[in-house]
DNA sequence: GCAAGCGCCGAAATCGATTTCGGTGAGAAT
DNA sequence: ATTCTCACCGAAATCGATTTCGGCGCTTGC
C-alpha cells in the first residue's frame, strides 16, 4: 500500500539505483536529477521501508535494553533512566526497543542476538554474578555488542556503566561519623553481588578512616525475598544490647519503610536513631523528615551507556567502555548529632 | 556471519521453502522431514533474520510508544505504565519501541508510519486538543493502528483508555463534603483540556448532590508554565476573605509540594485545612501526613492499551476501542473532619 | 580524427526469509 | 497396464531497498 521505491522509479522514469543514490547521497547523480527525485520523493510521501532497508543494510538501528530483573521493582529507576537513554539514543538515529521478560533465559537473549533485531544490548540490572558470566560470553560469541547498566561487572573485557557505591557508602558512614556516632548499623544484601560488596568496602573505609572498630554485630546481611525483612534488619539491630545509633539501609525505600517502623516503637528519627536510604529517588525527599541519602547519577549514566554501546557498534575493536561515576551525598533531616551519653 | 536458511538448505540437502515450511509448521512436510529440520536447526543455532522475515511477512511485531510530551515529566507515570504495557505485549509476541522526541512533529509521525517500522502505535499523553485531531487523521490515513493514552480523545472514531477523572474527581470532592466541608478549593489545569474538564464536571457534580453552592471564587485556573505555580494557586485560595477548609490539587506533587507551604505558614493539614493530590504517585504515601488521593489503575490501563491495539492490528474493521477505567478514593490523613465554627 | 577520461545512469546481484504453484513418485482404482 | 489421487518437496517469485559494476555519450588532449 505504501508508496515504494519502485513506484517513484515508475514515475519519475528512472532505475531505482539512481533514486536510491540520490536519496542517500551516495554515487553519481547529477544535481538536476538529484532534485527531481527528492521533489518526488516529498510529493508522493514516500519513505524508505524499515525492514528492506534493515535486510539490505544489515544493521536496524535499533538498541535493546534488556531489563533483566522483575520489572516492576526496577520501574523506580527506570522512569530516572529510560529518559537519558531514550532522547540520547534518539539523537543518534537510534531508537530502544524494550525486554522485559527475558529475565535469566539465556535462549531468548540468544536468539535476540541472532536475529539481529538490534545492533546493541543494554543489559540492566542483570542477575546474580554466577548466572551472567555466561551471559556475556554468550554476546560476545554471537559478536553482540553490549553493556551492562547500571552495575560493575568483575570482567576485564566486559563494558558497564556504575556509579560508585563504595564512595557513596563511605560518605554516608563519614558524614555520620562526623555527627558524632559510633556504632552504626549496616545493612548488606549479599544477593546483588558487587553492589553489596562495594558498599561494604566503602562502610569499612569510613570506619577505619574514623578511628573506630568494625563490629560484625552491627553488620545484617538482609534476604530481599522474605517479607517484611525491612523490619528484620531493624529490629535485630535495635534489639542488640548496644544497639546502634545510626543504620545505613541498603535502599531508600527500605529506609522509608523504617521511618514508620520507628515511629510505631517509639524511636525519634534523627533524635534517637540516624537513618539513611541509598540512590536518591523521588519519595526520599518528601518524607517527614527527609531521607539523608546518596544520589547515582541516573540520568548521565543511561547517556553514558548509550553513548558507549554506539561506540562498541561503531568499532567492534574499541576498547571495553568501564565507567563509573560519582555520586551525591544528599543531606537531609533523617540524620542529627549523635550527643554522646 | 550468523546461520541462515541457505546454509541449513545446504546441509540438509533440503530446498529453502522446506525448511521454512518446517519451522513454520505450514505447508506440506513430512513428520521425519520436519524433525530431520527442526534437529539441524537446533544444532546449527538457526534463528530466522528479524530483517527478512518482517519484510516479506509486512508486520514487524512492534509497537510503537510514542510519548508526546516532555519526558521527564511524564517519567513517574512511565514507570508504572511501562511494565504493564511491555510485559502484556510480550506475552503476545510483540517489543515496544520507544519513540521520545518526536512530540507535536507531524513529519516524523508520518515517517514513522510509513516506515511500516511499527505494527501500531500508542499515543502516550497527546498534546493538547487543537494540535492533535490533525494527528490522528494522519495515522487514520496511512492505516496505522492507535490509541490513545492515559487520555480520552473527543473523536467518536479514535481508540483510548483512559481513567474516569470525572468520578475521581466526584470521590474526591463527596468525601470532603461527607467530613463537614462545604467550602472546597479547586484547581483547574486547562491545558490538559479533557482532563481538567472532566475533574471540573465531577467536582461540580458533587457539590450539587451535597446542596452546595458552586463558588467561583474557589476555582483556580492554574497555569503550569509559570514557576512557583502551586504557591500561586495555594496562595490565592488562602488569601480570600473566607478561605477554603479544603482544596482539591491537580496532581499529588503539587499537593505535597503545598504541604510545606501550608507548614511555613503556620497552616496545619489537616487540622486546619484538608488537601488532596491525584494519580496516586508512589511519593503520595510516604509523606507526612500521607494524601489522600485518587489513584489511576495504571498497570491495567497498560495492559488494556495493548490488547485494544493489537485488536486493531489483528482486524482494521473493528470498532474504535473507547475504555474508561473506574478509578480508586485513597484516604489517608490529609483530609480530616471540619469541625464548624 | 582518435584515444582517453569523465560524468551520469541503469541492469543485475544481493540481503534472508515466505509463499505459491507445479512436479514427482508411490499407491489405489479401473 | 493405464489413469487418478495424494502426500511431499522444490523452483521461482516476491517483499523493498542498496550497491557494484559496466556502458553510453560527451568532452578533452594530442
Amino acid at each position: 500500500m505504501p508508496v515504494t521505491i519502485e513506484d517513484l522509479s515508475k514515475t519519475l522514469g528512472l532505475s531505482r539505483s539512481t533514486i536510491s543514490k540520490a536519496l542517500n547521497d551516495r554515487g553519481d547523480v547529477s544535481s538536476r536529477t538529484r532534485e527531481r527525485v527528492l521533489k518526488a520523493a516529498h510529493e508522493l510521501g514516500y519513505q524508505p521501508s524499515a525492514a528492506a532497508r534493515n535486510l539490505r543494510r544489515q544493521r536496524s538501528d535499533k538498541i535493546g535494553l534488556v531489563v533483566n530483573y522483575p520489572i516492576h521493582q526496577v520501574s523506580d529507576f527506570l522512569a530516572e533512566l529510560i529518559p537519558g537513554l531514550a532522547t540520547s539514543a534518539e539523537e543518534a538515529a537510534y531508537n530502544l526497543i524494550l525486554y522485559t521478560s527475558m529475565a535469566g533465559n539465556e535462549t531468548r537473549i540468544t536468539n535476540l542476538c541472532r536475529s539481529r533485531e538490534v545492533d546493541g544490548i543494554i543489559v540492566a540490572w542483570p542477575p546474580r554474578l554466577s548466572e551472567t558470566a555466561a551471559l556475556y560470553r554468550l554476546m560476545s560469541d554471537e559478536r553482540m555488542p553490549h553493556i551492562v547498566l547500571p552495575r560493575r561487572v568483575p570482567h576485564d573485557d566486559v563494558s558497564y556503566v556504575a556509579a560508585d557505591h563504595k564512595e557513596g557508602a563511605r560518605l554516608l558512614t563519614a558524614h555520620l561519623i562526623s555527627l558524632g556516632h559510633r556504632r552504626i548499623g549496616f545493612e548488606r544484601l549479599p544477593e546483588v553481588f558487587e553492589t553489596d560488596h562495594d558498599r561494604h568496602a566503602g562502610y569499612a573505609t569510613a570506619l577505619r578512616q574514623g578511628g573506630i572498630n568494625y563490629d560484625p554485630a552491627l553488620v545484617i546481611a538482609a534476604d530481599s525475598s522474605a517479607d517484611d525483612y525491612e523490619a528484620r534488619t531493624f529490629n535485630t539491630l535495635m534489639d542488640l544490647p548496644q544497639p546502634p545509633t545510626a543504620i545505613l539501609f541498603f535502599t531508600d525505600p527500605v529506609a522509608i519503610k523504617v521511618l514508620s517502623l520507628a515511629k510505631a516503637r517509639g524511636i525519634r528519627v534523627p533524635d534517637d536513631l540516624s537513618i539513611t536510604g541509598f540512590d536518591g529517588v523521588l519519595s526520599s525527599g518528601v518524607t517527614e523528615p527527609a531521607l539523608t541519602t546518596v544520589r547515582q547519577p541516573l540520568p548521565q549514566m543511561g547517556r553514558l551507556a548509550v553513548e558507549s554501546l554506539l561506540r562498541l557498534i561503531a568499532d567492534e575493536t574499541v576498547e571495553p567502555q568501564q565507567h563509573t561515576l560519582p555520586v551525591e551525598l544528599i543531606i537531609r533531616r533523617s540524620t542529627g548529632l549523635h550527643i554522646r551519653t
